[in-house]
DNA sequence: TTGACATATTCCCATATAGGCATGTAATGT
DNA sequence: ACATTACATGCCTATATGGGAATATGTCAA
């Protein structure tokens, strides 16, 4: 088999690096296609294919006005990537834990003489 | 050009849900091969190929210890998902963000089990 | 209607998969 | 040395991809 489509879930959507700056660029206000292709410097066929993927996947939303369709993001899409890189959360080593340790080695070592490494 | 590399980063590697299940599987504590073969349910060489694609992307540690070799998830390797998918979480319904806020303390009380389905 | 603009789709192609199967390699025990 | 265990890699194939170019669809304006 090869790889799992595209649009098989948000995971193989949001890997392609393109996809996810078109996913910050929409994030704020719904915006036409044209403005994707402008500021992201991609060209215009490209983009609309992007986007069938993400919208395919629920990750955006779609209006049309005029000869334009506005393109936005659905945040709530994301979800199930953020739900699941927090199962790694409490694993991950922490500045603040570190600095709070190196603190307690420092405290503990320096005390019997003057600064000891 | 066809779609890139499952080792060109975190989010193409993470991409394949064997590897999420691999990376759950494997985020306690050191395990070797025969175990992820057994518990996940997959034949030795794809279990091989993916923990290849998950080394060479940093998201696996290894470690020989005798015949076995046992792999471990590097947690931190998680962190670039995570904080991208950060960049939309104000856009989320507070409502669901304490349900997820209950479930991680929970998490954290309670003591973490090896057996994830 | 015709024309101009905005977006979508189609066709072609080089490339990278993931799975199944066979084989290769490394470490251990006897 | 040999057999066994534990893992890695190679080969094959069907399939999906993303880019580029060309074309199709859709909407408004004159």
């Amino acid at each position: 088999m090869a790889r799992a489509a595209t649009t098989s879930d948000v995971f193989n959507a949001a890997a392609e690096p393109r996809r996810r700056e078109i996913l910050v660029f929409l994030l704020d206000s719904e915006r036409p296609v044209s403005e994707i292709v402008d500021k992201l410097g991609l060209d215009q066929p490209s983009v609309s294919k992007h986007l069938r993927v993400l919208r395919d996947v629920g990750l955006v939303r779609v209006r049309r006005n005029g000869r334009h369709k506005l393109y936005q993001t659905r945040a709530d899409g994301i979800k199930p990537l953020h739900e699941w890189s927090s199962l790694f959360e409490r694993y991950w080593s922490h500045q603040l834990l570190r600095v709070k340790e190196r603190a307690e080695n420092m405290a503990r070592t320096a005390k019997p003489s003057t600064g000891k490494p």
